[in-house]
DNA sequence: CTGACTTTGACTTATCCTGACCTTTGTAAG
DNA sequence: CTTACAAAGGTCAGGATAAGTCAAAGTCAG
């Protein structure tokens, strides 16, 4: 069984066992429980609590910092967004995600409101400062995150 | 629990108690009360309640001295919304970020949804593509632009 | 032997805590 | 008045704590 197998398996142990769906950890304190290096916890977490994956991902840094991940995945029946989640790749073009975004405004999904803010979050427009090689990957991870947040 | 949560705790509970929004402090007081030095409440009032994340912090030195923390009003002939896009600059770190947002829903201009999803998209976890030196620009760019969505 | 996944560690960034030293204000003595 | 001292709060740099990034090297199935 290898490390990272040992690591997401923890995590997942500690996901059970919180009533709440949600697993509080410190990197370095589980990377020398388990043995490996801190920054393993990272590739773990980046390769397998992914939004795709149903998970939320949130840490802070400096003195009393943690690392948070929440469960929003209901295995049984998988909901209309997490479906579209998962049909998302790694870079979404702006015609797409209007249409996936609008889709689901159709389908009552989601609420008009919310439909205007994801709109705007992964328009252009927006990304002023960011250089085009990396819009479409921010557009799919943004797009992603967003509705996963809205299931839980 | 940080002390220096546990300060901002205190603070944030004088000012929902007070009628008025207003909080009034004894510094050597309270560091003296939360065991810590005073210099630290200095640095919690000015990491976690700057203007840009609505709070106005009044002092006086001396004798009979104070300091005294306030909620920012919004000027009446705008609403709280555009007030908070021109008050955000060109740049957003995240911890400003989930200040303001969580401000926001603290008055009820953003629904409980509504914040969940600004957050995540303004969240690092959500930028892994976009190289570090562009995040907080667009941050700020995000947030303009979703609040935006929500007045028209 | 190739490509995908895993492991490692050097370096970076963020946050918190502390203490030494500084500035402002009130007030009482001279 | 002026001066001196006490009673606040302010600043800043440095050390401690903890997570993030990235690229290079290792492993292993096909």
């Amino acid at each position: 069984m290898r490390i990272s197998d040992e690591i997401a398996a923890y995590i997942l142990n500690m996901l059970e066992s919180a009533e709440d769906g949600e697993a509080e950890l410190r990197r370095n304190e589980l990377a020398e429980m388990l043995g490996c290096v801190p920054s393993q916890i990272n590739y773990v977490l980046t390769s397998r609590f992914t939004p795709e994956q149903g998970y939320i991902v949130e840490s802070r840094r400096g003195g009393g910092g943690y690392i948070r991940v929440r469960r929003v995945k209901y295995c049984r029946s998988m909901p209309p967004l997490m479906h579209t989640v998962n049909a998302v790749g790694d870079t979404l073009n702006i015609s797409s995600a209007q249409a996936i975004v609008e889709n689901l405004m159709y389908r009552r999904e989601i609420s008009e409101d919310v439909a205007r803010i994801i709109l705007v979050a992964l328009s252009d427009q927006a990304y002023r400062d960011v250089p085009v090689e990396f819009r479409d990957k921010l557009r799919a991870s943004l797009l992603k995150h967003m509705l996963t947040a809205l299931i839980s």
